[in-house]
DNA sequence: CGACCGACTTGTGTGGAGAATG
DNA sequence: CATTCTCCACACAAGTCGGTCG
């Protein structure tokens, strides 16, 4: 298997044979029943049915902060009056006097509509849901029938970016057929376009993966509809991944010593090269590619950071040679450490802030594209993504190593399994908001450990002398004991997300060797989807393995 | 080079199904 | 049986990185 994914690695193609239905498109507009107003300036209006589209997806969000916000206005009013009518621009010229409370109200009042349909209703539609699955969620690639991902085209809308996105507030457009591309083999049944349509192309290419593309009109990028994790094609990819991180893991050491010694570098960009590098390996940062101002949020990674998103301390507290982080990174999530370096990184920092404003770049010498090259040349595939990758899988292995003793329970290794993959989530910043009913759950939970505390101590008395006493005051405290642990796991998980460590970064033969090794079902660690995703590492991995 | 584009991975938030609970 | 809680699947935004072009 393995010589043959190389085999296909080199030749560049993806697949030999590729056959699908098509995308789903998203649902044409329904005109909102007569009895739902819309008013302007305090008067009901009749609107177009291009503009009313557009109100409604404005009077959807009404109860979002973000509506109130002046650049998410100002861009669903420019974007709302281009598709108004003459007679509509000309009467609606001010967006504070459009009112669409009543159309807000129509679509709660649906959505509650939905939640209060019947058992039989539910049913129909969850088996027309199964239905289009069947049909289109999946496509036959080479010899295998392989579950697609995301089948359906992202209906229109007003984009949200996140955090201060300076396009958030503008028309997503309908995408129509005329603006997709189909990815197919030519001698497999292409998909129809629906009556009356046409796709905008039909394509044969399988040096790329995707089965359907299309431009989306915020950023002008493309978007694709791809194979599900669980499909060969990603599998074998994501395993290609973690076999370059470990042939990082053999090498790291050369390479530390290499950018330890650059940092000593005559040149400039070898010290700030050194010192990125450093940051990276570290802290677990992003690359930090450049964006486009204006277009996106203000975010950074490690070869964009600024002047303004680092402090240098000589001395703080007990230490020496502090640096404090704070700058937002990718989806606007802040990164705030803050960490002792060697004197030898310190000095190199306040050279590179010298005679700098705090807007100006840290490492001016210094972008993704010479990083990676640099790293190309230092090992064969080496991207800065991949340090990422090698240094949270590497935290999995050493810290269950660490955190695992024998002789605990099944619930207690579960507790040390996910403590592990907190450390992981904490080194790579993968945050979550605290979940709005976090404070009640967790007072849920203490109930229930206040309740089987009771228990316990009533059955304590009560059964005292008895010779079933040891049994259930066993079994009680068990139950105690992973409520407790319950507790403990949730606590500590408060603001940290482990999802996306555990999808991306952990070598999945770790989590497997793990539970093989001391006998936990995989389900406690993978639900189905992730063991779909993982299927190639639960085959592979022995409980001897090492990353 | 550097801008731009294309393909792909990584990331957070959320809605709804199904489990748990009273 | 209704209500509440939890967790998963999904949506889709936002990164990385390599290639091409002038």
């Amino acid at each position: 298997a393995l010589a043959l994914s190389m085999s296909r690695a080199t030749d560049g193609s993806k697949w030999r044979f590729l056959e699908h239905k098509g995308p789903v498109l998203a649902p044409p507009y329904e005109p909102l029943p007569g009895h739902v107003r819309f008013f302007y300036d305090g008067k009901p209006m009749k609107l177009s049915a291009a503009a009313e589209e557009v109100a409604t997806f404005f009077a959807k969000m009404l109860d979002h902060e973000y509506t109130t916000k002046d650049i998410f206005r100002k861009n669903f009013y420019k974007d709302w009056r281009k598709e108004m009518t003459s007679e509509e621009k000309s009467k609606i010229t001010d967006l504070t006097k459009c009112n669409f409370t009543e159309m807000s109200e129509y679509f709660k009042a649906q959505s509650e509509a939905r939640k209060q349909m019947s058992k039989e209703e539910k049913l129909k539609i969850r088996e027309e849901n199964e239905r289009i699955l069947q049909e289109y969620g999946f496509c036959v690639m080479d010899n295998h029938k392989e579950r697609i991902g995301n089948f359906r085209i992202e209906p229109p809308g007003l984009f949200r970016g996140r955090g201060d996105h300076p396009k958030m507030g503008m028309l997503k457009r309908r995408i129509r057929p005329e603006d997709i591309i189909i990815n197919c083999s030519k001698d497999s049944k292409h998909p129809k376009p629906p009556q009356g349509t046409r796709w905008k192309e039909v394509r044969h290419d399988n040096k790329v993966t995707w089965l359907v593309s299309w431009t989306e009109n915020i950023q002008g990028s493309i978007k694709y509809i791809m194979l599900n994790p669980s499909s060969r094609i990603k599998g074998e990819k994501d395993w290609q991944k973690y076999e370059t991180a470990r042939r990082l893991k053999k090498c790291v050491d050369r390479l530390r010593a290499q950018y330890r010694d650059d940092w000593k570098s005559k040149e400039m960009r070898i010290r700030q090269r050194a010192v990125a590098l450093y940051f990276i390996d570290k802290l677990a940062l992003r690359a930090g590619n450049e964006k486009e101002e204006g277009e996106t949020a203000d975010t950074v990674g490690c070869c964009s950071l600024r002047v303004e998103h680092i402090k240098l301390y000589p001395k703080m507290d007990d230490q020496e040679y502090v640096v404090e982080f704070d700058f937002l990174g990718k989806d606007s999530i802040r990164y705030y450490n803050k960490m002792p370096v060697e004197k030898r990184v310190f000095k190199n920092l306040q050279l590179f802030l010298e005679n700098k404003q705090p807007e100006d770049d840290l490492f001016d010498r210094l972008n993704t594209s010479i990083l990676n090259k640099h790293l190309q040349e230092l090992m064969d595939g080496l991207t800065a993504k991949v340090f990422r990758t090698y240094n949270a899988s590497i935290t999995l292995q050493q810290q269950l190593k660490e955190l695992t003793s024998p002789e605990e329970s099944i619930p207690a290794k579960i507790l040390s399994y996910n403590r592990a993959n907190r450390a992981v989530a904490i080194l790579c910043n993968h945050q979550r908001a605290p979940p709005k009913t976090f404070e009640k759950s967790m007072q849920n939970l203490q109930t229930k450990i206040d309740e089987k505390q009771k228990q316990l101590s009533t059955a304590r008395k009560q059964l005292k002398g008895a010779k079933t006493e040891h049994k259930i005051g066993g079994l009680l405290e068990e139950q105690l004991m992973n409520l407790q642990m319950q507790a403990t796991d949730r606590e500590e998980n408060k603001q940290i997300a482990l999802g996306t460590s555990k999808l991306n970064y952990l070598d999945p033969r770790i989590s497997v060797a793990w539970v093989k090794k001391w006998d936990v079902p995989i389900e406690k660690i993978y639900n189905k989807t992730q063991r779909e995703k993982f299927a190639w590492a639960i085959d592979m991995a022995e409980e001897d393995y090492e990353f």
